[in-house]
DNA sequence: TTTATAGCTTGCGAAATGCAAGTGAGTTTT
DNA sequence: AAAACTCACTTGCATTTCGCAAGCTATAAA
């Protein structure tokens, strides 16, 4: 991402602020991996699919340790390896992401199941509501909505095969 | 913003597309402009405040376009002037955009106004829907929150010297 | 007619990104 | 114990993008 103007040339609202910091192509991605894949290690992030390079990486996590936005500290039990976690900051960005994700499947070609974002959409608050749930308890595996719960919540929506539909 | 991967690095997952097209400085900046103060006119993004260049608005605004999140067309009684336009897409960042801006008035420094922040956190449903009603009829004024109305729904919150704080 | 404005475009240097090899420390295998 | 592997980066370099500010053309105002 390209320069934060180090002058005068800032509006000082909100989101001009939080695009500082955000406002590039992997930095919410790398959020959005450790929030929803549970990833920890620079490898995992590495090898997520998206195709980051290393050095890229490895400066996006350092800015974001800089804003407040993760931690790092020693994996037990592998003197080699770092693990990375969110802070309350970074779990913050949780309705962000939704909202992403959510544009993101209605709008876009994208790989994501259709019902698993319908089901997202319509229960956002148990989703944010789980996703810091998972955070608080250092849950490492991928996120899979507790669908077996939401199911039973609300299965006549699950069972009506709405497709990806405009807002 | 750099290289969208031409190649295989991609995952196809909805935040990693939508990033594709809006993970830079100044895409949702635009965006943002365009829905909350209403801007219209090129002069309008490049006197922002935000100080853009304006060969990088130029090509945002084509990549907008070009995305379908923005249309463009002539402005009535000026042949020198170009009016852009959110689409139903683009305006459907509004949640994206609100939970940015909830975001980022809550951590990081900002010139945003606590109690405004506070009043649309509680109130996201009216204030999307405000978004999106002035985007139908083409409301070219800042938006500033009806709060007169919300006000008199929720009085004593206002009244209430809460600060910025924490979430 | 001259001056001003709108919306870009352009030339060029600075900064960021991406590729892929390299490095040093720690761990596992032979 | 030595060799091979792994982790987390770092590095050198080419390419791309960004930022600055001047420039250009068509339209509008003075």
């Amino acid at each position: 991402m390209a320069g934060i103007p180090k002058t005068k040339h800032r509006s000082g609202c909100p989101v001009s602020t939080a695009l500082d910091l955000l406002g590039d192509r992997w930095s919410l991605l790398l959020v959005r991996d450790m929030m929803v894949r549970g990833y920890r290690t620079f490898r995992e992030f590495q090898r997520s699919g998206e195709g980051i390079a290393t050095n890229i990486l490895s400066d996006r996590l350092q800015k974001l340790e800089a804003g407040g936005i993760l931690v790092r500290g020693p994996a037990a039990g592998d003197g080699r390896s770092t693990h990375y976690r969110l802070t309350a900051k970074g779990i913050a960005l949780a309705p962000v992401l939704l909202e992403i994700l959510i544009w993101g499947a209605h709008h876009e070609e994208t790989d994501a199941p259709c019902a698993a974002v319908e089901q997202m959409e319509q229960n956002r608050a148990e989703v944010l509501a789980e996703t810091v749930r998972r955070w608080e308890q250092r849950d490492p595996t991928p996120f899979i909505p507790p669908f077996s719960k939401l199911k039973s919540k609300s299965d006549s929506k699950s069972n009506s095969p709405k497709g990806k539909s405009k807002r």
